[in-house]
DNA sequence: TCGCGCG
DNA sequence: TCGCGCG
């Protein structure tokens, strides 16, 4: 038997917890904990507004690496305090609902829209003020984010920096080590030098009228009718020649421009979570690639009307609806595809279509196979079928028949052939486009 | 002197460094360490393949810390190891290059694509590997993905997920614990019951012959002519009610719309590196937001041709090029619109556009100021500009004469009135749509 | 530079 | 669950 009472403070090893926390919830391994938590609490209630960590530390004289253990744990737990931005605490929902004294408490006007601070994944003001300031002052390291919103430090704002890239609104560029708003994919032309991993081109061409597009995630894709799309890479990976966009049309003659397009259907597309490589969808469309294509695509020909592409796929559910002329389109030919849930990498969809991949074209020198990782990628037909759907050279011609016009059924080859589209080549590209297509 | 050659081995004092590494570069800051490197870079090369931290930890007996300290501090100045996929070690650049020993040396038909291993920010096979099986098979947890992947532990994938999502390829749901492939944002339709952060719609309804579109960072925008767009959000925050898309043409007979087609001139419109928040381009269109709009924007009118769009807002770099009649477009009355590096939130670009805003509509409830984390976010004129453009109610009536069809200058309101939508309600979402609108 | 709490 | 190296 010990003395009673000997040693109170320190390293207690007694159940000396307050009832409350003792109740066998989630008993804290240290019991010396629970005082700290409330010291803890005491330090934010009498400060009144969030407090940094290391404003914590200085008040309480702990090692950081107990304090955040602790802190972590009691926001885990939601034991009164919540992270305020971040690296930075206050008294959380459990706690006493500490407002801020200012005297502006209604003012329905202006101030209607500031953020109900749902418990959601809603961005904190100062994590809304950084990205407001990356969005109109572009890329900046975390120490000008941090003086620009009036901090001293870039640990001032580095945890949200972090937070908000985890939620991809931000990006960090490793090189330059600085921050800016994340833009998804798309044409990035940044100041980068040379693209490694080739921007992907999302393209829409769409002709017709009342079409509706509503895309998520794609990389090469053609929607619509009669466009081309040439891409030719150089030599090797460095991808970085600008693609060529040449539109079909040879005149923009407007009484040719509605012949054609009236021998097209409207077209309804609905991709969602999908994630589609280079993809044609319509009529008439042609896509040549002279580099590397999807791995494993061999050049083949299909065939049949688009609607038995359908089961094609292993990964995907590909839907195509021809037009029932009932009353929603008014025997109007219509071409609906909803895909949903999938992953393309070669796909051609519609009429007249062609999509044209040379393999071999680019001299990929140097092709060492990389140190494998996992050791059993990269072999060319034993995966566990990654690659869903690849058709290409698809040269289905307008098996919808169209309503409203003459319905010729030209050929891909002739509306579109290399030499029309070279002669009336018409740049949108007001960045350097390079002449070798 | 010491006697030559007496403990060869072991943790030596003296300085006992290969002649290049002791040139005063870098001197590493323990003495042991040295040797550490060597018996790191000595395990590396016995295994000839990528080695996983724990397996050198097992091999080296060091502290997990003190290893992954060298370990990184070896990368950061490339002496010999890299990272190969992650937390997974093999002989770096300027080792002995130690290819695989597998005898498909070349085979370029197939194999050619198998990516060269750029420094660049390239995937790991095994990285790739992950992606595809969240692609195939959707959202799984660490462990899943490394058994799909014959490994055993979610230690094995978790550098990589990690990894992928800072490239923003990933995302991790804090809620359910799973990985998934990020899909920028868009029409997320997710099993969560209920959206928080209202998302974001992408719409683009496009008309014309020959235009162009390429958008890379929006959230609500419309794009072309006649659309119409309204959104009503409920009570307070929680927005999940479904966008209405009410086509605006009455019928879709062909000639009802060829006429009004040619009415409307082609669109080029290329957007990069930019969040636009509401946005309408091109004529006639109509927006109704019956929520919270952009903060501090209210019902003004603004009755300018588009092309003095151009100097409106301090952050935005606008170009509207009313079209020269030049060789390119041969005539034919076009809008070109070029945005970049631009942050707009309620614009509209264009001609008969409507885009009327309800702010007080939303009753928002308890909107109480959250706490203040910077302390200078939420003033109503006092911030640093971030709200760019802010051009509502643009009532603009085709300043750009139509060409190669009757150009009758009709206005919104009798083109799109609410009785006429209403009627010809034309869906094209195959959700459940709410008849609320 | 750094967000780090990690068992 | 964990990527962590952090000074």
């Amino acid at each position: 038997m010990q003395a009673p009472g000997s040693e109170p403070a320190a390293d207690s090893k007694s159940p000396r917890l307050p009832a409350a926390a003792a109740s066998m919830a989630e008993v804290p391994a240290d019991p010396g904990d629970t005082d700290l938590e409330q010291r803890i609490l005491e330090v934010l209630r009498d400060a009144g507004s969030p407090v940094k960590t290391t404003q914590l530390l200085k008040k309480l004289q702990v090692p950081k690496k107990k304090l955040n253990q602790l802190l972590h744990k009691m926001k885990q737990e939601s034991k009164g305090v919540m992270l305020a931005g971040p690296a930075m605490w206050c008294l959380g929902d459990s706690g006493t609902k500490e407002m801020v004294p200012t005297e502006r408490v209604e003012r329905p006007q202006q101030d209607a829209v500031a953020v109900p601070k749902k418990p959601g994944p809603e961005l904190s003001e100062q994590q809304k003020e950084i990205y407001q300031f990356l969005e109109a002052h572009g890329p900046h390291k975390a120490l000008m984010i941090a003086k620009a919103l009036g901090m001293k430090t870039a640990k001032e704002v580095n945890p949200d920096l972090y937070a908000m890239r985890d939620k991809h609104l931000l990006d960090f560029d490793q090189k330059s080590n600085s921050w800016t708003i994340y833009q998804s994919e798309g044409s990035r032309n940044q100041p980068t030098p040379v693209i490694y991993q080739q921007n992907p081109i999302n393209m829409i061409c769409q002709k017709g009228p009342n079409s509706h597009i509503s895309i998520q995630n794609c990389e090469d894709i053609q929607i619509g009718h009669g466009n081309l799309l040439v891409r030719q890479m150089g030599s090797g990976e460095d991808g970085s020649t600008a693609p060529c966009y040449l539109p079909p049309m040879p005149s923009a003659d407007p009484s040719t421009l509605d012949s054609l397009a009236g021998s097209r259907g409207p077209q309804d597309i609905r991709m969602e979570k999908s994630v589609l490589r280079r993809v044609q969808m319509g009529h008439g469309n042609e896509m040549r690639l002279h580099s590397n294509p999807a791995k494993g695509s061999a050049c083949g020909a299909f065939d049949s009307p688009p609607a038995s592409v359908l089961g094609t796929s292993p990964e995907a559910s590909i839907e195509i609806q021809i037009p029932e002329p009932g009353p929603q389109s008014e025997g109007v030919t219509s071409q609906r595809i909803h895909i949903r849930s999938c992953f393309l990498e070669d796909t051609t969809v519609g009429n007249s279509n062609r999509m044209m991949v040379h393999p071999g074209a680019a001299d990929v020198k140097g092709v060492q196979r990389p140190r494998e990782t996992g050791g059993d990628a990269g072999e060319p037909g034993a995966g566990r079928g990654p690659h869903a759907l690849s058709l290409i050279h698809s040269t289905v011609l307008s098996e919808v028949p169209p309503v409203g016009s003459r319905a010729d059924p030209v050929s891909a080859e002739t509306l579109i052939s290399e030499n029309l589209a070279a002669t009336t080549l018409e740049r949108h590209d007001s960045e350097n486009t390079e002449d070798t297509c």
